[in-house]
DNA sequence: TGGGGTATTATGGGCGTCAATGGAATTAAG
DNA sequence: CTTAATTCCATTGACGCCCATAATACCCCA
């Protein structure tokens, strides 16, 4: 595989399995460091519960300008605004990782993804983001995506 | 390599609970702080009761902005303006921290979020602005606003 | 091509700092 | 003079920082 750092480190890929430790820490696989340092020089990182799955999300600046740009379609003070704001930001936290490249997880952190503080968790590339899952659910979220993606790619619709 | 510690914070996110004591005193989380007193240097902080929930709202001139553009739709001594501008203006006022970072909430405020002292409060974050809640009322809106927000971003529930 | 050496990563635990909190002291007000 | 409010100080407890160890992957050289 290349050794030359900075080649393929542009999305994040594959995934990685870890342990959480008993203070719930765990260590970011080393590939993904890379990138995150290139990201938060663009402004910052952020991680929150994924609002349609049991995991966690991690991103850079342009996952939270999505975000953001849901937000300022709808008008100030406006009922649905305020509903997008209160259902997303508030459960969103800077990510930052410790000197030996570890993030802390909260404990509704770990309550959403289903993760146990010590136990293990997988990371999930996905792009420009990636994910934290407990390993059971991402096995069978994995199986289910490898399914359906295969068969779509064949030309089938979905259900 | 780790996200430099207080820095790129510039949204109020995620939440906090604190204890407030028998004064009716309430430490501001302190990654909140350190965006405050950013914003009080660009025209100063504001604090006053949520019109359309039980809550506490504190923010910066952005926050203040987005109140005036919402009032700027509509003409000069348009009935609806005069509602507006007497319904939340008049409720604001100017927030400030004691040195050791706490604020001070009245009896109205306490009342009108139906928090008490000595208990708990939490602070959520909304991008410029965050609120302080009572610990239940907020678990009731947060669940509400999270299914919502999740059924929005699907595309469906656009009224 | 295999083996040993080296560097980086992953993991665990202990220590120190700062934030959060409670109470006392000082000032202002009635 | 009494009462209330604000400022100051002290304690606590959590979190982040730093170390030390273990495991892995990588590289160089025989």
């Amino acid at each position: 595989m290349c050794t030359d750092r900075g080649g393929w480190v542009e999305f994040f890929l594959s995934t990685f399995r870890n342990r959480i430790d008993a203070k719930g820490r765990v260590s970011v696989p080393a590939p993904y460091r890379a990138l995150l340092t290139k990201k938060n020089a663009e402004g910052g990182l952020i991680m929150g519960p994924d609002i349609s799955a049991p995991a966690l999300v991690a991103g850079g600046r342009d996952y939270l300008d999505g975000i953001n740009r849901r937000i300022d379609e709808l008008p100030d003070l406006h009922p649905e605004r305020e509903m997008l704001i209160d259902g997303l930001l508030p459960f969103l936290n800077e990510l930052s990782l410790d000197q030996e490249g570890r993030v802390q997880l909260g404990a509704q952190f770990l309550e959403h993804a289903g993760l146990s503080a010590p136990g293990e968790a997988v990371f999930v590339g996905r792009r420009n983001s990636f994910q934290i899952w407990e390993p059971k659910a991402w096995e069978a979220r994995a199986a289910e995506a490898r399914a359906k993606a295969a068969a779509y790619l064949r030309g089938e619709g979905r259900s």
